[in-house]
DNA sequence: CAGATTAATTGAACGATGTCTAATTTTCTA
DNA sequence: TAGAAAATTAGACATCGTTCAATTAATCTG
């Protein structure tokens, strides 16, 4: 079959990521194959690579999504909150975690070929989920602690991916902690509380 | 080709483990492959399989592996040092994985398939690990809060397995957090700086 | 020591994967 | 309308984990 005009491109790279992303959460990474999702939008596996060029370009779409779907998921929990709106933002991150497994684990167990860096699009995904836990860390820093918001911001979030990492796969399982997400929430109030944040 | 005497099968284990380490340290993960280890030992791929009945045994057998150099590295790091132990510690944690790049990512990247359960040797293992730290910070701990060590210490190992997870994976690079050890330490401080340890 | 039994080893077969490319068909352009 | 360009396909390729009948060497038995 040659050309079709069925879908414009940008329709079809929709379709491939919808049903893509689809199987992605359904399957895991380890099972998730590029020519089922062909199979899934009734195309090819060549027409993936045509609009993708890649399985890794794929992926890292793919994994494009899940970060967007992320933030949004994180703003709207914030949105309707007063009081509290870091421990707000350490549960959404566990929620979104728990509640997209999959398409959460394969942004970590996906990685490009050494020495190939991810695009500036996203790139900036990942910045604009740090930059929400900016903005709430500021927050709650007193004025003249200001300047430690991004770097803590970074280390905080490193900290609590530890614990829904550890939730995720077993590790705190197997070691017999049954409240990762307490145990997050007192890492983070344990260095607030250094920088007389409250 | 039939039987041969050229190994018991304890040293076909061995020389097994001791190539697929070495592969795996020089390959990484996704580029692992059983049947380049059997090459490599001079055997088919039928004889791995004879020996670990499976892929995913096979490598729950070298993670162990890396579970055991990581124990030994600590425990080494740890054995002259006087002072500053736990920091001590957690330059170590930062060290093996870097310096053990690939063999260390391997134990996060590798993922039994859903409902299966490491053996309890491999647990040990896991756990092991976790008493040094139980060890190190029950050490540093006020009388008073000595019943905080086990769960402050998976809290704590959590924390600064983010870290040095960002680390490798390039999430800090990408925020341009240079200092993630640095990180690291701040945050076991501020921890330990609420429970009167010193 | 000879013959039978047991155990280990092999390599081909299978279905699946990502990747590439030649051929085909449609659409656009001049 | 003829030719250029773009899109789509299907098959080929090398690899992967997995299985298994056949083969061969070591061991046991009488």
């Amino acid at each position: 079959m040659g050309r079709r005009s069925d879908h414009s491109r940008e329709e079809l790279r929709a379709l491939i990521l919808d049903e893509g992303h689809r199987q992605l959460s359904e399957v895991g990474f380890a099972r998730f194959s590029a020519r089922e999702v062909a199979k899934g939008v009734g195309y090819s596996i060549g027409t993936i690579y045509n609009v993708f060029g890649s399985y890794d370009a794929l992926l890292l779409a793919l994994n494009g999504r899940t970060l967007d779907l992320w933030l949004a998921f994180l703003e709207e929990r914030l949105a309707g909150c007063e009081e509290g709106r870091l421990d707000a933002a350490i549960e959404a991150y566990f929620d979104f975690a728990l509640g997209q497994r999959h398409a959460w684990t394969a942004l970590y167990d996906f990685r490009l070929p050494e020495g190939a860096s991810p695009s500036e699009d996203y790139r900036n995904k990942v910045a604009a989920i740090t930059g929400v836990i900016v903005r709430e860390i500021a927050a709650v820093l007193p004025a003249g602690a200001q300047a430690q918001a991004l770097p803590l911001a970074r280390s905080l979030l490193a900290s609590v991916h530890g614990h829904c990492f550890f939730a995720l796969n077993g590790t705190f399982a197997m070691l017999g902690e049954s409240d990762p997400l307490g145990a997050a929430k007192a890492r983070v109030a344990d260095a607030l509380a250094r920088y007389g944040a409250g």
